[in-house]
DNA sequence: GCGGTCCGATCGATCGATCGATAGAGTCAC
DNA sequence: GTGACTCTATCGATCGATCGATCGGACCGC
């Protein structure tokens, strides 16, 4: 009953089940969430049956956390690329927002599982991934910082400003659609604008990150356990 | 075996049963989400059995549903009496603003989970609801555009600005925490600094309306269905 | 024949939902 | 007033289905 097995193939999935998993999961649990899909329905998305993926995996919630860690990690990887070859506040935040906002809007299913399913997460798991994130807004409240400090930006509350942006730009993962009215890159600068709005740094000159940051963006997800 | 019967009482949960439900419901789904929440439970929480529980509502989606639906009238209420008593783009932007931090922060674990289970409705249900959200923010889209034909707000994609701010201001509800370091009258008023200068609109006075919302959504979310 | 892949069968637990039964308060005929 | 009856609120027990997870063994390339 099985489809692939035959004519010399050197085993259907012997190569890139793990990653065919984790694919799998996101695109379920990025619809339903982790506690809306069940095993067997993982399963068969990934084309394997219930028992051969915990061949692969560790428990259900080991498998999250795998998918939450390495989606981080990406943002983290790409976020430290941006703040190595961009130099000054502004700039650098331009193109932080133009990240965040293309990571999630290019793939809005790994993003939605990290920022949505934290609370499926126990104890020391948790602990991990809430570390990742901090890692990653570490680098918008560095440069959210040295701007304040440069005289680059003007705002009162700059803890506020950067959760504030922060939610607005993940935002776009929940509504933004492709096949919709609005360009991907009118999106990207359009909050880059926005953002800088926010700062007080209307004067910044938007220089258009997109196709870079889309680079980016393929580069990072495709790499070392890419999808 | 039971508790409060008995000495003149009109019988232990004849009145509020329902009510005790939906705040249960929304304790639970809050912190661990629709289908991370077992029936059992819930009606531990209620303080019910499982089986009275089904006396009271039809099934657990109808729950959330009618627990979504309610959240989400009590908003478009709430954002109609705002549109009523304040005049012009500006001011009434600033109100519709605050009124919204105000309810999420406020009211954090409603809010979350009127805006984060709608995945877990199917069908008809999930079209009611979306028709209610589309109510609550037509009239931020009617101040947006106001705003813009009167020249008070400089905006370029009006469409994009209104779901950027929604998205920061919703995300209050996320991180806001009483105990922390922010005061609410600090977020609310920040938040609807940050949205006039998303707006173009830097030159608007910012009126306190932190006192007249906290009223607004005491009275609202205290009122019919209350809570 | 060994190690890596894979699955059918099955585990105990829990899921959402329903059953029949009971306790008590109100109603009404007589 | 009192017995028969109804209505609401409640529960213990249980339904069939599904949950996450495991086990033993089959298959296959080396």
């Amino acid at each position: 009953m099985r489809t692939g097995t035959g004519a010399g193939m050197p085993q259907r999935g012997a190569v890139g089940a793990e990653e065919r998993i984790r694919a799998a999961a996101v695109r379920l649990w990025s619809e339903r969430g982790f506690h809306g899909v069940g095993i067997r329905e993982l399963a068969e998305e990934a084309g394997l049956s219930s028992a051969t993926l915990y061949h692969y995996m560790g428990t259900k919630e080991d498998l999250l956390a795998d998918v939450m860690s390495r989606g981080l990690r990406r943002l983290v990887l790409a976020a430290e690329r941006v703040t190595q070859q961009r130099a000054g506040a502004g700039p650098r935040m331009n193109a932080l927002v133009q990240l965040h906002v293309l990571t999630h809007a290019l793939r809005p299913r790994e993003t939605r599982v990290v920022d949505g399913e934290l609370r499926a997460l126990s104890g020391d798991r948790r602990g991990g991934v809430m570390s990742l994130r901090d890692e990653y807004e570490r680098y918008w409240r560095a440069t959210i910082d040295e701007g304040r400090a440069s005289g680059a930006f003007r705002v009162e509350a700059p803890g506020m400003a950067r959760l504030a942006l922060l939610e607005m730009c993940t935002g776009v993962a929940r509504w933004y659609d492709p096949g919709g009215p609005m360009a991907l890159s009118e999106v990207a600068l359009g909050h880059a604008q926005l953002a800088s709005r926010v700062l007080g740094a209307e004067e910044l000159e938007l220089v258009d990150e997109v196709d870079w940051c889309r680079g980016l963006v393929g580069e990072i997800w495709s790499g070392p356990g890419g999808g």
